[in-house]
DNA sequence: ACCGCCCGGTGAGACGTCTCATTACGGTGC
DNA sequence: GCACCGTAATGAGACGTCTCACCGGGCGGT
């Protein structure tokens, strides 16, 4: 068993409750008594009982984050500001992982709340309109900031990218290397990111004075043989094939751009590509992908921010904070050349690579 | 404030302990009791103190892992193996990077401690050999076990891959794929597991009957510039080049590749290549990559596992437990084809690709 | 009819910490 | 010499839970 503060107290020769101030600095204490107190915590290489503390003072310094699925790399990023910005200012971070499963995540988040977590970061696994008990519950007894994607209708912190005009940068690069049909691939549209991004599609095409063709918005999934139906479907049409394709996201965008690979069709030779997210090792692909980048260390570390903030001031009815941070454009060879593609229907040589399974 | 046992047992009409017993379900009740509590529970909607439990039980159900950089993907993967693993049975993970410091390593193990988790997955910061008292506090107080890299010295449950064995399967391909003249390109030797894989490449060459040449072994880095001076000094090297080249990690192996396409220099067309681990999004690589894949879901749980077995039997002296995963080795295109590299000493045209900041 | 047993239920106490009302003590000012 | 004050130190109590010794009462066996 380790050491408890009233061992340091008879070793010490002293009471409890100047052990405990010499610990906690809140009282002052003589100066000889604190020398007795340190040297008994080194004998005894005491270390204080967090869990006992919390009980008693009602702080844990704990914060949890759920995500919807830990292995996509755009999350650990996120974490990592997280971990990052919460450590510096004293605060543990439990992590855990919805498995974009809706009751996984109330299941993740009770668990949180049990354990009397400070606050809770939440990238919401999404999907439906939340049930307005739900809705309450979920900011029930400790604040929570929502990243990435917004649950609708849900009155909360949130930290994101301006998703709309993030995506507009994006198509009005592709516009201005001179392409008029240009797809956008999405993921569900059920998340509210996900909507957001297309209507920056939109929004990016009518101010060029372009009009939106119905068949180049291409609603996909995170799944990649749906999404490679669908890419390959659109690309192989007869005529109107689209000169460039924007993906929403980085796992359909990747799920995309390997498909189209795998049918002979390659950036920047057939289409022009851009896409939302790193590409992960991206900048080693031949061709470079362009892409918007999201400040996810800076992410992960303001919505830490925020939530702290929520909780020094719980009790006032602090207004919403509602962050949205900017993205950058990286501008690689997948956008560059502007290529007229072929009118040829049928894809160049298929030298679709050996893929061992 | 949440509510309380305490007052689930006035609105239940029963005393604390009866409330106890229904939610511990530990001792017998009847039935009668049982739903009036179980009715307060809902009308309060309460859920359980963790802290206050654990201060009575010492038993906190939270596991912690260390690794020394979360936005490497290797570390995802295994952590989402063990947060798997560990809420399969009821265990909380609390996830901190050791930035790869050791002094920072050993700050977030005192925290862990002090938060007394009840065990300790640590992927080692690895550098220098523990000091004897660094070794014994380590394990002091709750058990340890390694992932991946091994402390030297440290007597303490372990679980990673046949690193000397995966690797020798690597360059056994290589060299059936009729290669002699086989590099290495390392990660820092100080790391017990790049010893290990380096071992496996000169053992390998030794079955094959191959001399060990010394200028083939290039000991690296996880530093983009340093490995790219080194594998670009190796490459261009007037006489001898070697026709391919083994990584032993996927960092390394990622900034040689980048490093030498910068020169110019590709595969399989220059050089055969195959690495350890995955290169993210690698089976969308032109031409694929091939590589050591390692069972990184299952590190991390059968990690957790020996880990909650040794908390389980703290007590008995249980021997040691030293799991060896056995790695696969995905061959893909970057290794394929034999290929003689041209005897001219200059790159081929240098199409270095653009790459803005 | 009485004893013993078991079932259900009770409530005090302990886990390790912090807090706070209280005490002890020495020094100052009159 | 005494009242007063500020500084140190003290130790009981509370946080929410679980555990355990204890108790009342019904029931079966003798």
């Amino acid at each position: 068993m380790p050491p408890t503060q009233k061992e340091l107290a008879k070793l010490a020769g002293v009471s409890s409750g100047t052990v405990s101030n010499v610990i906690s600095g809140s009282s002052t204490v003589s100066e000889s008594s604190r020398q007795k107190v340190l040297d008994a915590i080194r004998v005894l290489n005491y270390q204080p009982n967090l869990i006992a503390r919390s009980l008693r003072t009602n702080r844990t310094h704990t914060l949890g984050i759920v995500v919807p699925d830990i292995t996509i790399p755009f999350f650990p990023k996120i974490i990592r500001g997280a971990e990052s910005a919460a450590r510096e200012r004293g605060y543990f971070l439990i992590v855990l992982d919805s498995e974009s499963s809706l009751s996984r995540e109330a299941d993740m988040i009770a668990l949180l709340r049990a354990q009397r977590v400070e606050g809770i970061l939440l990238v919401a696994a999404g999907g439906e309109k939340l049930s307005p008990e739900r809705a309450a519950s979920l900011t029930l007894h400790s604040p929570v900031v929502c990243l990435d994607r917004l649950p609708l209708d849900l009155d909360v912190d949130s930290v994101c990218v301006d998703d709309c005009g993030a995506a507009e940068m994006g198509i009005s690069h592709l516009m201005a290397m001179g392409h008029r049909r240009i797809a956008v691939i999405t993921g569900p549209l059920t998340l509210q990111n996900e909507q957001e991004r297309l209507r920056g599609y939109t929004q990016a095409l009518q101010q060029g004075g372009i009009p939106v063709d119905p068949a180049l918005i291409w609603r996909g999934s995170f799944e990649q043989d749906e999404v490679a139906g669908i890419c390959q479907k659109g690309m192989i049409r007869p005529s109107g094939r689209p000169t460039a394709l924007f993906a929403t996201n980085g796992v359909t965008g990747l799920a995309a751009l390997r498909s189209l690979y795998e049918v002979g069709l390659t950036t920047p030779h057939d289409f022009a590509f851009a896409t939302f997210d790193e590409l992960t090792a991206e900048d080693f692909f031949k061709p470079g992908i362009t892409s918007v980048i999201q400040p996810t260390f800076e992410m992960g570390s303001r919505a830490v921010e925020v939530l702290l903030r929520r909780i020094a001031k719980e009790t006032s009815e602090e207004p919403r904070h509602n962050v949205r941070l900017p993205a950058t454009l990286m501008v690689r060879d997948s956008s560059q050349h502007r290529h007229i593609s072929p009118q040829t229907n049928t894809p160049p040589k298929s030298k679709k690579p050996t893929r061992p399974r």
